[in-house]
DNA sequence: TCTGGGGTCCTAGGACCC
DNA sequence: TCTGGGGTCCTAGGACCC
């Protein structure tokens, strides 16, 4: 067993509708009506999806991840606006200065929540952090105007599981008796890290909801799921979490992709096929180069009109963030894909990373061999 | 009404080396 | 003639998250 480790108190910030929410800051006037946020613009006939909405369009059942046509259909009268990830990323860089002034330990997770480490925090000790969590949520709310939801518990799970109880505006500190009184009751799919196939899968075994599964036997789970994820989900139902809250990790890969407005034709569209490759290559090494990172896996992305996805990637042999090394191998990739539908994505990516000194330090021996 | 774009991590098989 | 494991790297695909 692992060592006990001494208690920590965790949060889980989380903004509230974040794109929402940030559209509406700059248009008041749409305060109180159904918002929907995603695509590029005309969401009628947009291959888009939606990224955020308001809680007024959640009425009509609209939900993030819908493709747009469908929130169209069920909402009609919504306000759609196209996604602005440069005004997104400048507010969300506003909420993680403000949250890091007072809780420097802190973890990105994206654009809109971060978990924060605040056992070390000045006054954490009085109220199980109440009061600390008060001070941030009014912190990030004076330098964003937005609300946010906070969750403090004991480990990173359940601090994402109580971030999510009291929304908008919330805060829930998770005591003794909350994980069978408030988690348990919740269906397998609200925790992090089950998705929708093993929800699926804990559904034909009779397991609904997180109290039902941490009823089933551990080793009826490592049975089912194997020994890495059956273990871990009768760890996450009994609430058990060790993960740090981690403050800095290297990236890993770097992409840039693309849908189509009408799918192309592998042979006629050929010179728009090329075009875009060009384009996917250009940005990557442009995203490598202000990073100062250069990588050896280069690998391709094709999605055909059936939505059947195909990836083919090549290690070379010294690290890039050069457009054209990338570009060329992304053609060689290419040729190892049998072209027979017509072509809805591309994409284009880099993996295998390293700071881009690191590569130089390592090379240097060939200089003089 | 078909299903975005940016990521991370895991698995599994084959190559290759010791 | 038949038969080892372990370790690492590479590739392809898939689950999951924001």
């Amino acid at each position: 067993m692992d060592e006990p480790t001494p208690p920590r108190t965790i949060a889980h910030l989380d903004m509230d509708a974040f794109y929402a929410s940030v559209e509406l800051a700059r248009r008041p006037e749409l305060k109180g009506r159904p918002v929907i946020v995603g695509g590029r613009g005309d969401p009628a006939r947009s291959r888009g999806v939606v990224t955020t909405c308001s809680y007024e369009a959640r009425a009509f059942g609209v939900r993030s991840g819908m493709p747009l046509r469908t929130a169209v259909a069920r909402c009609p009268d919504a306000v759609f606006l196209p996604t602005d990830f440069d005004e997104y990323k400048r507010v969300s860089r506003l909420m993680k200065r403000a949250v890091r002034g007072l809780a420097p330990v802190m973890e990105d997770r994206g654009i809109d929540e971060v978990y924060l480490d605040l056992t070390e925090v000045p006054g954490i000790e009085v109220d199980a952090g109440a009061a600390v969590a008060r001070e941030i949520k009014h912190a990030v709310f004076e330098a964003t105007g937005l609300t946010c939801s906070i969750g403090l518990a004991p480990n990173k799970l359940l601090a994402k599981l109580a971030s999510e109880l009291d929304k908008p505006d919330g805060l829930t500190v998770m005591q003794a008796g909350d994980l069978e009184r408030r988690i348990w009751p919740l269906p397998v799919l609200k925790v992090n890290g089950i998705g929708p196939r093993a929800a699926q899968k804990l559904q034909a075994l009779g397991v609904n909801t997180v109290g039902e599964l941490a009823r089933t036997a551990r080793a009826e789970l490592i049975a089912q799921f194997g020994q890495h994820y059956g273990a871990w989900l009768h760890d996450a139902a009994h609430g058990r979490d060790a993960r740090e809250v981690v403050t800095f990790s290297e990236p890993r890969s770097r992409s840039s992709e693309t849908t189509f407005a009408r799918d192309l034709h592998p042979r006629r569209d050929r010179a728009e096929i090329d075009r875009v490759l060009r384009e996917l290559s250009a940005r990557v090494a442009a995203d490598l180069a202000r990073r100062a990172y250069v990588g050896r896996t280069i690998g391709l992305k094709l999605r055909f009109d059936d939505f059947s996805t195909v990836t083919r990637d090549c290690t070379i042999d010294r690290a890039t963030a050069d457009a054209a090394t990338i570009l060329d191998t992304v053609h060689e990739c290419l040729t190892r894909i049998d072209l027979r539908r017509r072509i809805r994505l591309l994409g284009v990516r880099v993996s295998t990373l390293c700071p881009r000194h690191e590569a130089q330090l390592a090379r240097e021996p060939d200089l003089f061999g």
